[in-house]
DNA sequence: GGAGTGTTGACAATGATTCTCATTCTCAGT
DNA sequence: ACTGAGAATGAGAATCATTGTCAACACTCC
């Protein structure tokens, strides 16, 4: 709150490093969620020596600035995948991992709408749907 | 395999013993939900010489009757509540932990039109709403 | 009372994630 | 381009929740 504000934000975003970039690049690769294990061990057979803690912090990194999603399996793993930037849910194979991003205005409104009523306030919700997909039920 | 069939599935649910008991009178003491090491440490501290492992077993036992639910903190670790038996969502407050279950009539009828549109089947899904309650944010 | 099965507790083992720290790299001036 | 300051990296140790193992027990049915 003081004065010190000349240079309001600096664009600084993460900075870029190759490693950084790999990953990202590892993550356009596929379009389901992957762990940070998985990640790192694509990268490493595909030659890259990047270490396993910097393929954690830079997952996490991106998962903060909201270019990728994190979501958990049933047994608590952390898993990522590259995602637009705004605000959507998802809908899961369970079978083959086939994610599709759905948008929901319905469902905004009514998280909204019953937080009000409950009287919560700084809203912010998560929605999984998961289920076969087509090709999976033949 | 032999013909030990008779009693092909006694309505069974769990089996009654004091440590699941105590387990779940643990849970009906709060409102909120708690992990697995929390049950056990409130269970110690009352002198119940409970193990660990059979905290765990317990819960997990319960979560799959459906007589708890579970839930993810962000860094991973289950937690586990009491809650009612049919579909439901929670409304949880990020400051104190205090939860509200609701129901959706118009989340469910969503997603399940959006699935079918999308081709999947055999649903399931989950919707939490994270926010500050009326009486943190004073 | 006894066999058979389900439960428990203590403890080891597992495995994802985080931390430490010395080394290396990026980026904004100059 | 050159340099300094701070950020990023890698290797491996350290954490810590969770699960597996197995012997001792509890309960039910005969």
């Amino acid at each position: 709150m003081t004065s010190t504000e000349r240079h309001p934000e600096p664009p600084a975003g993460p900075r870029s490093t190759p490693q950084r970039r790999a990953v990202l690049a590892a993550l356009d690769g596929v379009d389901d969620f992957r762990s940070a294990q998985e990640v790192h061990e694509l990268l490493a057979s595909r030659g890259s020596g990047i270490g396993l803690a910097t393929v954690y912090r830079t997952l996490a990194l991106y998962a903060d600035h909201g270019l990728v999603d994190v979501l958990r399996r049933e047994d608590g793993e952390a898993i990522y995948r590259r995602c637009s930037e705004t605000h959507h849910h998802h809908l899961v194979c369970r079978s083959c991992g086939a994610t599709v991003e759905v948008e929901g205005p319905a469902v905004e409104r009514w998280t909204s709408a019953i937080a009000a009523e409950h009287g919560f306030a700084d809203l912010s919700h998560t929605l999984e749907i998961v289920g076969t997909c087509a090709d999976c039920r033949k």
